[in-house]
DNA sequence: CATGAATGAGCGTTCATTCAT
DNA sequence: GATGAATGAACGCTCATTCAT
């Protein structure tokens, strides 16, 4: 290859592209993205072939490193209150480093251009997760309930208090906290 | 032109905005949304001043419709968990009986152009929840978190049951009372 | 209608595209031909749903003008090649006089965006001078070859005759009339 | 640079730049014509400076072809009918046997890239067919038409001969003949 | 010499909004 | 008030060409 493709670059226009989506929205132009990352606007086409594939690689990626960050040092072996509150600890903290990251991935969550397929992909990715909610709910009150449903309301309680802790950065660990043990409550 | 002369007209702009809304997401052109409604592009602005109007007070009229399906027959003289159940569950079956609408408000409720007030003066409408919230609050496990993070757990929750209703409609009354019981587990 | 759409500015693009073809070719771009229109570039399309509608009726209306410059006064009661030459001669002189159209035409004939049915409309309109063709090929020596071959063969024909004629307007008379004994010949 | 090191490479890029500009006109990028050659879009330009003189060589090098094609085995000695026939028959069955070439020369003719400098030197080219065409032209009719023009009659009409033989190959045969005796009786 | 990433002007088209009718 | 033509900035994307590797 005569030039390899950057991977500076890459970078350089996720992160241009998660700025930009925060301060205008989803209606980011690829001219503003691309300038700045500091291209030229053609050039972010070499990196991503549409605006949508952008969009979806960059939902994909943010995801994946909030699932990587929440995941760290998981240990199957500690007791399941635990591991889901350490699960829980190092989402929400993660997201508090990561704000403007969570915020485009809130907007790039409802985004048309973001297929089915991304989010096919990135249940894979979160499949630890299920196994560990799966025996939370084993003996639990929520026995027959689907595990995509108590899933999904886990997702819409850390959504919920990631906003109060980033809103009330002060109180951020008191909230991290109570919501851990609202959800524990829920499932048990 | 404080008083258009037509309410005709603009509930039929509301209801065009709705499905407009739905079938192509925010990005529908108010040109669309005009013929839709049976009017001519120009007319729209007539009704709506600009786009962002048009959108905060439909976001407004439907989160305030569903409000008042909710709060129907509301007493509060009924024991706690009934007042909440009866809550949740005409609730949740407003959404079921107006899928576009809640849809609509899905897409509507992260968008740039919903002004924090609109989000403010829907807090207002709110207000006989946030009272029956406080009371249920009161002695429980909850009773040092702050209302306003309740009810927005109580909101994300509700929100996910009604995908998961609207996902699998025959379902629909086994996804309401699992996830009411959820939230009562969460709050007591 | 409030402002009904201006015929004038139809025409006025008719007639920039003409030059804007000839100027600068096929390629010539929506917002030149709009400008010179003295229009703005959105407007164009108020009048043109696309850059190959306005190809595909430009060619129309050129190749319309020019066959009804051809056919007019056209008398069936003529001897057959007084009727033929006439028809040659007003063809070959309303190119003289409209050099860019048939330059535009020229290139637009082998336009992709010129779609199959504009060429079939426009057999239609030229239908007069297929039944005078069939008359004068009937006891001819041409009487086996197609009607469609021997009118491309007509049309080939008067093409480089017009082109001769522009290119050396001093003896145009000289060329349309030699190219009419040419046709004549082939024919008989 | 004046000798680039592959021959082989020149002609994969004309013969790609053929099916491209048969496939999707005169737009063809230079992007598709190299990757369909087989090499990079850069090295493209080690061969053709611009894609104009990429257009301008593989005009001239089909036309040439194809005249080379119509004088093989030309013999000055034959009666002038023959010469004639034998030159309009390969020259048509030339095109029977290249449609590619044949579209793709039809598209380059009018293609404003294609100087006339281009066009002047395959009049060079062409200078046996010249003399033929004089000699027959000698005494007969159009012996006060001037050799250009009547250069150009041919040309319309073997170009539509071919078209019709394109069209309908079962006929081909009968299609030629009919063009040929067509030519003959315009000139005599 | 070959490669393919980089460039940036340019394209056709859309659209919220205005305003003549 | 209603209409729909007019506006022109903005958009996503393409492409001939250059040049670092």
């Amino acid at each position: 290859m005569a030039r390899p493709k950057s991977d500076d670059k890459r970078s350089a226009i996720m992160l241009a592209a998660t700025h930009a989506i925060v301060a205008q929205g989803l209606g980011a132009s690829t001219a503003t993205i691309a300038k700045a990352a500091g291209i030229s606007n053609g050039s972010l086409f070499t990196y991503f072939e549409t605006k949508a594939a952008l969009y979806n690689q960059l939902y994909f990626e943010l995801k994946c490193e909030m699932g990587a960050a929440a995941l760290q040092g998981f240990s199957s072996r500690a007791p399941l209150r635990d591991q889901l509150e350490g699960l829980w600890t190092r989402w929400a903290y993660w997201a508090m480093a990561h704000p403007e990251a969570r915020r485009a991935m809130a907007l790039l969550h409802v985004c048309d251009d973001v297929a089915p397929a991304t989010h096919a992909a990135l249940r894979q990715e979160m499949a630890p997760v299920v196994t560990l909610l799966e025996q939370v709910r084993a003996n639990g009150p929520m026995k027959d309930v689907s595990l995509a449903y108590i899933g999904s309301m886990m997702s819409a309680l850390i959504d919920t208090t990631m906003d109060f802790m980033l809103q009330d950065r002060e109180n951020a660990g008191v909230h991290c906290k109570a919501g851990f043990e609202a959800l524990w409550r829920m499932l048990n």
